[in-house]
DNA sequence: ATCTTGACTTGGACTGGGTCCATCGTAGGA
DNA sequence: TCCTACGATGGACCCAGTCCAAGTCAAGAT
């Protein structure tokens, strides 16, 4: 978390108590929140945050590449620290919960080249659907 | 394209004149329409049909497993005709393009039971990302 | 061919998620 | 400690989608 706070202002990033407390909320590896929850959760720390505040810090933290979006509906997006460990994500039909997977190999692996039609393929987003323990 | 009419028929699906153009429009195995464009187009054949009819009529055809939905960014849901045939998804970061491609193999197969902690896993949706062609 | 009725359609209000912007505040370099 | 450009604020606004009361009509019954 510090090492974050730390690698931000390295690349400029300036320090201000906002950025930190919605750094400090997405702290830990296997949250996936949405913006309002972060927003809810900023506001017991720091009660002045805005809205907006909490969506720009989110949006910066992601085009830095420390954060990631998930989009597992269509509903609000969800944001993940877990950025510097590849994972894919496994999510209950019924309730929404949301688990990092890692799936063997290397999902690209299974694209063959006459499937590309001529994309650069970069990456591969994959969603596994089901249901949980409790709600089977 | 008829015979989904006749399927729709047969499963006690009234046959509205507004029903049969949304069908209509979807017609084509390789369209990936927003619910707004599935209207705009929708309007050319009937102009008084509604916002509100298209999206009915999208939820039904998605409940019957004759569309599904497809979100491949946090905006607009698409639907895309092409349910009788299982595949994924690949998609231009440059202008969006979206083309149905089918990867070798099980795409649950890549999952371990380890990795599955405790779901009853049902399907993966899968999307590509990369640039297309004329984005390159 | 007409009637009847419950399913369907309409459009406008409303909601949730998100963005924009003018103004105010402040981190951090000089 | 002062300056100033970058960041925060909150309220208006936008887009995608849902809801609802009232009107319409497909299709089975007569």
């Amino acid at each position: 978390m510090s090492d974050l706070l730390e690698r931000l202002r390295g690349r400029g990033w300036r320090l201000t108590s906002q950025r930190r407390v919605v750094a400090e909320v997405l702290d830990g590896d296997h949250v996936h929140l949405t913006a309002d929850e972060v927003h809810a959760r900023a506001v017991r720390r720091l009660p002045e945050i805005s809205r907006a505040t909490v969506y720009n810090a989110l949006g910066e933290l992601v085009a830095l590449g420390e954060v990631v979006e998930v989009t597992t509906d269509g509903r609000a997006k969800r944001y993940d620290p877990n950025a510097h460990h590849p994972h894919q994500h496994l999510v209950c039909s019924g309730c929404g919960l949301i688990r990092d997977v890692h799936p063997d190999g290397d999902p690209l692996a299974v694209l063959p080249a006459a499937q590309r039609f001529g994309f650069a393929v970069a990456g591969a987003d994959i969603t596994y659907r089901g249901l949980c323990p409790d709600c089977a």
